[in-house]
DNA sequence: TGGAATTAGTTCATCCTTAAAATGATATTT
DNA sequence: AAATATCATTTTAAGGATGAACTAATTCCA
């Protein structure tokens, strides 16, 4: 029905790890299937994203990502900002950064008060660079969410919303 | 108002990369940040899971998804289907399997009849302490997702049944 | 049968990612 | 001012992930 199989294997005819992983006790079977389809929803957007990326402009996610992240702040931003906002350890930017600069889409420089602080900033090119691959990653998108309704995907917005608020309030204040 | 900090960075001051990402010509700018509400939603969980895994288990969520993936098909699983199930690249689970035979978790059996085929299965210890994770995994997911009603869970399930069809009809018919 | 296509997995090079430890700079005490 | 704490970033070691090239086994079919 659904096949494909590349040289390299993946692509399309994968299937879904969403079914139920466990049926303890106390259950919460519920919100597990809920989050397995969850995951699945994202995990087949963010695979397809790669694979276009990857094969439209030769450009990986992180990088992307990373574009995404300085091209509203003006002025540069500060590395440890960039990552709390992508939620990755400030280690994984370091090369991130670095590889960005070699290929002239950042600049990278040390604050003068505090010479322990580095500033990030898009160039024009990486400006120039990411508004092109941001126009059609909203085009990607907007295929593949097409199917859903104005109303519904505004009902996905608001409960998604109050998913997150969930999460965050358990984070916040763990057990 | 909402800082951890560790030695080594992360932790519960993130900040959501959840904004819009461009506003095009065609925008798509309502689906645009859908997607990174999701992504968001994705992240938090998949981010808390593989802390916890890691402390209480000192285990991966890689190694978590294959057992469980494992778990329910009593008589083991051919490597590539475990791949599909997973959306996980075949190459990638040479390894990652590698590591779990080693640890006794998992058996690996070449087909008697297809000499190519390897067939994978949990070990009883394998079995064991994937039920063991398994019922603390629900609770923790039980426990982020608990403020979401179970109407707001179930109409949060439906619309992501949309999306995900949506998503993949996409995919299986690209352009 | 015997060669070509297909299929299942592995290997390789490259990148991403993390936690933890280390470095180096600024702030805070005492 | 010296000692100490804190803070921003880098380094390191280890695991995950991918696409592409490769190996080996089976199937297809002329």
């Amino acid at each position: 029905m659904n096949s494909e199989s590349s040289t390299s294997g993946v692509s399309l005819d994968w299937v879904d790890g969403e079914t139920k992983v466990e049926e303890a006790p106390h259950d919460h079977g519920d919100e597990t299937r809920l989050w397995l389809r969850l995951l699945t929803c994202t995990t087949l957007v963010e695979t397809e994203v790669r694979r276009r990326l990857r094969e439209e402009f030769d450009f990986t996610l992180p990088r992307f990502d990373l574009l995404a992240q300085l091209e509203r702040a003006e002025d540069g931003m500060v590395l440890g900002e960039v990552s709390k906002r992508m939620m990755v350890s400030p280690g994984n930017l370091t090369a991130l950064v670095e590889r960005l600069v070699e290929s002239g889409y950042v600049s990278r420089t040390v604050s003068p008060k505090d010479r322990r602080v580095q500033i990030i900033a898009l160039t024009e090119a990486g400006r120039a660079a990411f508004r092109n691959m941001a126009d059609r990653h909203g085009e990607w998108i907007g295929d593949m969410f097409k199917q859903l309704s104005a109303r519904d995907g505004a009902a996905l917005m608001k409960e998604l919303g109050k998913l997150k608020n969930s999460i965050r309030a358990t984070l916040s204040n763990p057990q």
